[in-house]
DNA sequence: TGGAAAGGTTACTTTTTGTAACTTACATCC
DNA sequence: GGATGTAAGTTACAAAAAGTAACCTTTCCA
């Protein structure tokens, strides 16, 4: 019997849901796609513009990812030529309140660093 | 004269403010990092159990970013043998409504996938 | 006829993470 | 008193992720 240290369970659980959260928003580009998207539907080449400094490679990459979980859905259009149009899935609006968290102490500490 | 398409600007505002967050938290650890510490002052090694899955070479790493960014404060004990403590700023605790967010939007998460 | 836009992919490089062993100083076990 | 353990890291090396830039196909526009 060893005198194991158990670790505060509160703590614990919050730091697995952070985990779970991270897992699948991991990369600093997910939540910048989200809160676009959170905002209106818009196709690839307007995420490029949209979401600044990201890559084309990096970007369709993030794109599948967020598909495969089920927070966006991906539309090929029956346009000439065709456009492809990625929108927010019902579940994946669930996250603006995430996001909004995010971006409302981003524009705090902005204020703040630039000093007011 | 080119005709730039314009970003929108309300998302663009957004887009930034995230941006500065994942600058500052970025890597999947700073955040369980900083909602240990925002539950309670820890010990280096208690980090090390809480924060489950995190290697000490990533620990004192990520400890030293949210230490330059004043989010936490790093006190060593004068103790035999010392300890250092690590806690979180006054500022840093102002992320504690973005922790909990990210927390509660995963435990739902998981429940949803456990399938209730 | 030849850009340019749309929606990507590929090859290659750089950066970040992860793994595991090592360090120094004290403390305890047998 | 040698072996082992805790505390708080660091170091060297390997693997994974991200960035860079060029390329591809189809179609529109001048």
């Amino acid at each position: 019997m060893k005198p194991e240290i158990e670790p505060i369970k509160e703590c614990s659980h919050t730091i697995l849901a952070i985990h779970d959260v991270m897992d699948i928003l991991n990369g600093k580009w997910k939540i910048s796609i989200i809160a676009c998207l959170c905002y209106k539907k818009m196709r690839y080449s307007e995420l490029l513009r949209e979401v600044k400094g990201i890559s084309g490679r990096m970007l369709s990459r993030e794109l599948k990812e967020l598909e495969m979980n089920q927070l966006i859905i991906r539309t090929v259009l029956d346009t000439q030529p065709v456009t492809v149009e990625y929108e927010i899935t019902e579940y994946g609006s669930t996250l603006k309140n995430l996001t909004n968290t995010i971006a409302e102490w981003g524009l705090k500490h902005r204020k703040r660093i630039i000093g007011k």
